[in-house]
DNA sequence: AAATTAGGGTCAGGAAAACTAAGCCATGCC
DNA sequence: GGCATGGCTTAGTTTTCCTGACCCTAATTT
């Protein structure tokens, strides 16, 4: 029953976030990425909480952490806290900046997808400002402060546009392009991200041929070398509708393949009627399925 | 409508706790007291919100600071957002060290009266661990880490030892003082935050003695003074208790001030059964009236 | 009117926290 | 065996946070 030395103080509110995302994540990497730092910072955040309470979080292993039964039984509340306060903190934006809408997309949606139907929104609700930021995967809506996320899923959300995956090419190209064996003969532009796209179009045409060509790692810069005669890309039917229209890219080969995901649109928050979040999803939901 | 520049990033957690303090205690000063900060801290952070957020949460006057309607739609969710990060802190401790106890005192009781009574308690309860901290106001239970809070108050809690104000000094003074007017003649020392206790007395005893004598900034420092025979304390009976048993003080005056206020005990959270606060509450209200 | 008090705001500087980068280690999978 | 995954460690750097000293204003006191 000694009088401890140190005065208790409150645990670094930092720590408690990442143990957290830890513990919801199930792993520090995961963790990291939510967070937006590197693996050895939610280390240190979580080894700082340990040592502060005398008491393990997560057990070690060699692949991974596991929760320790403290870890488990105390990780509940920190999640609905940290709720709490994300909600708290969407409305005080929401009230502060109520004519101003974040979403979250991959970045060859912003650029392909997005960015076309800005005109059109901007003319229909002047007043609205919407502000995009390109991310490679969906955020946490209910932590990360955007209003909306629109992402390529089969499930969930408002399906804004369904896709289907086809070769398309320059104009120029596509003379050298009879039978899809000719593919075999030209470069086959392809995304990193989607690198399967080729391999599921070219079993559903019952096609043989090993496409070879440049990897990109962004989408939007592969379709901007395809445009330029580069090679045959492998279109996505929402991603590259705007060149098709305008004759700046053309479908060599009838063949489609539809994909089970679509674009879906995900709102953070219920949304009021009326309100500037509401009014750009009936924006972009126009002409949907 | 323009894509803006900047990403958007979370609100820094410890910014909007000092909102949260400023917005609920109605002013930077009180919220930089809570925390533990400079109020020029809380200062730059609020301002660093509204920076961010591009809209003022506060009103700024000449004596304090207003909420705006924005502040004052937003500070609720706040607080109850760090309401639930504090339980869930409290629980962390809690499992992580259950047979520790955090008591919050003033500085004069933690010496004068819980001191004296931790032996007992530590015979009673050989497992438990008693982490006392002093200091010099209530602490707000719902967000500091401490499980106990023992402070002088008129309601609430706990009542663990009633009060009363009468003179005290050591034996070989008492023999100057024969009635309430010798105190004229005698040093009378006195504690600056209770500075009252002696006008309190004098009134009730109807003496028009202006006493005069050093004053301390530690209570427990008059009462050691006063034992040294430096004077004459106004004693507080739940403070002076040992010394008048073990007769290094006496009360030369029958004369007694009931006090409205007593020693009270706040628990921070309801007690488990047979918790280690629960006994810990148990011991030291043995003996209260 | 002058002084005092109470509450904020501002700024420079310094301490502490947070983060990154790079390398290490162990395990499990191909 | 070789590689990938996931975490740990350390050193060094950036950023944040805070203090301390000062100024400002309005209300209250003298």
């Amino acid at each position: 029953m000694p009088v401890a030395p140190p005065p208790p103080k409150s645990l670094p509110l930092t720590a408690l976030r990442a143990f957290e995302a830890a513990a919801r994540l199930g792993g520090f990497t995961a963790a990291a990425a939510e967070l937006g730092v590197t693996p050895g910072a939610v280390t240190a955040h979580v080894k700082a909480l340990e040592e502060g309470l005398g008491a393990a979080l997560f057990e070690r292993q060699s692949k991974g952490v596991r929760l320790t039964a403290l870890g488990a039984a105390a990780a509940g509340g920190f999640t609905e806290a940290f709720d709490a306060l994300a909600r708290a903190e969407a409305v005080l934006r929401a009230r502060a900046a109520p004519q101003v809408v974040h979403v979250a997309t991959l970045p060859a949606i912003a650029q392909l997808w997005l960015s076309p139907r800005l005109p059109a929104l901007r003319a229909a609700a002047p007043e609205i400002s919407v502000s995009i930021t390109a991310l490679e995967a969906p955020p946490n809506l209910k932590r990360a402060p955007y209003d909306l996320s629109l992402f390529p899923a089969a499930t969930g959300g408002r399906l804004v546009a369904v896709d289907a995956v086809f070769p398309v090419c320059a104009p120029a190209l596509a003379d050298r392009l009879r039978r899809p064996e000719d593919l075999a003969a030209v470069p086959c532009l392809s995304d990193a991200a989607w690198a399967g796209d080729w391999d599921l179009w070219l079993a559903a045409a019952g096609v043989a041929v090993r496409p070879r060509g440049p990897v990109f790692s962004l989408y939007a810069l592969a379709v901007e070398e395809a445009v330029n005669g580069a090679g045959v890309l492998m279109g996505h039917a929402a991603l590259v509708a705007d060149h098709l229209a305008r004759g700046r890219l053309i479908a060599p080969f009838p063949q489609r393949v539809a994909l089970p995901q679509g674009l879906r649109l995900w709102s953070a928050r219920p949304m009021p009627r009326g309100s500037a979040v509401a009014r750009v999803v009936e924006e972009l939901s126009r002409g949907a399925p």
